[in-house]
DNA sequence: ATGGTGACCTGACCGC
DNA sequence: TGCGGTCAGGTCACCA
């Protein structure tokens, strides 16, 4: 489910959490990508002071220690009053001194919850990860330069958490239509323009699907369990076989790494040999 | 080192 | 109505 403008338009409906303590957990049901129950139990008791995001991480940090959250694809947070009951596929359920609870949902349990009492960015999972896509560290330049050994498609580069964090299949798909540039292309044949492209275009739709609440294909809702509305403005993805909104040719699909790839011939043209 | 594939899970949908 | 197949927003371990 979730690309880096879902976890950030989660992050910042979760907002109001910050300030209250956790009172009690509930470890629901345990079965994630990762999850510990007895030590998360550290939280009970602690203050939520920080909510950050990294890539498509979410830390939530107190005096003790962090909790580390990965929606995975299908994974959400919500904000419910205390005395509702619990929905199949809960996994988690901190209860916060507010008189709000809040639920870990994640019916493909490939999410994960975590609590770190280290440093939470030299924790392996995020310390070898790109730089934000949002940020001055994210570059056309640092695109290039990691871009020139890499014989693999141009999408499976810009999607890789090592080279940049938060750009998942839709906004892949989506960028690199706007930038003109087949997704199979290999990431070592591009320019350096079209790198420049590439990146501001990441950086356009990323910075928009934010303001718009993200995209609901399915089953992404925000903290208080309401869709987003970039999927309005999908040239691509979920396209496959309809008209380019831009050229009229057909879209068609490929597979890249096993993810459903949509692309625009005419727009998007395969130009060099691959 | 790099790149491709399968594995991890459940649910929705489609065709028969 | 039910069954089997396919697909889904992510990531990682494992091979060649």
């Amino acid at each position: 489910m979730p690309e880096l403008p879902e976890v950030e338009t989660t992050r910042l409906g979760l907002m109001p959490i910050l300030g209250s303590s956790v009172l009690q957990l509930a470890v629901i049901q345990p079965r994630l990508r990762q999850l510990v129950p007895e030590t998360l139990r550290s939280i009970i008791g602690e203050q939520l002071n920080t909510l950050s995001r990294r890539g498509k991480y979410l830390l939530l940090g107190t005096n003790k220690g962090t909790a580390l959250i990965h929606l995975g694809m299908s994974g959400s947070l919500r904000l419910t009053a205390t005395h509702e009951p619990y929905r199949k596929h809960d996994h988690v359920s901190l209860i916060l001194s507010n008189d709000y609870s809040l639920r870990f949902h994640d019916p493909r349990r490939f999410g994960l919850f975590l609590w770190l009492e280290d440093e939470p960015l030299q924790h392996p999972l995020l310390s070898s990860l790109g730089p934000e896509p949002l940020t001055e560290q994210f570059t056309p330049e640092h695109l290039f330069s990691l871009s020139r050994k890499k014989k693999s498609p141009v999408k499976s580069f810009i999607m890789d958490g090592h080279i940049v964090v938060g750009v998942g299949n839709i906004y892949a798909n989506e960028a690199l239509f706007y930038a003109g540039i087949h997704p199979l292309t290999p990431a070592n044949q591009l320019l350096l323009t079209d790198y420049q492209r590439l990146h501001q275009h990441i950086c356009r739709i990323l910075s928009i699907a934010i303001e718009r609440g993200g995209t609901t294909l399915r089953d992404f809702v925000n903290s208080k369990g309401n869709p987003g509305y970039f999927q309005q403005e999908l040239m691509v993805y979920g396209r496959e076989a309809k008209n380019c909104l831009i050229c009229q040719h057909v879209l068609e699909l490929v597979r890249v790494n096993n993810r459903s790839t949509i692309y625009c011939p005419q727009c998007q043209p395969a130009f060099r040999s691959f």
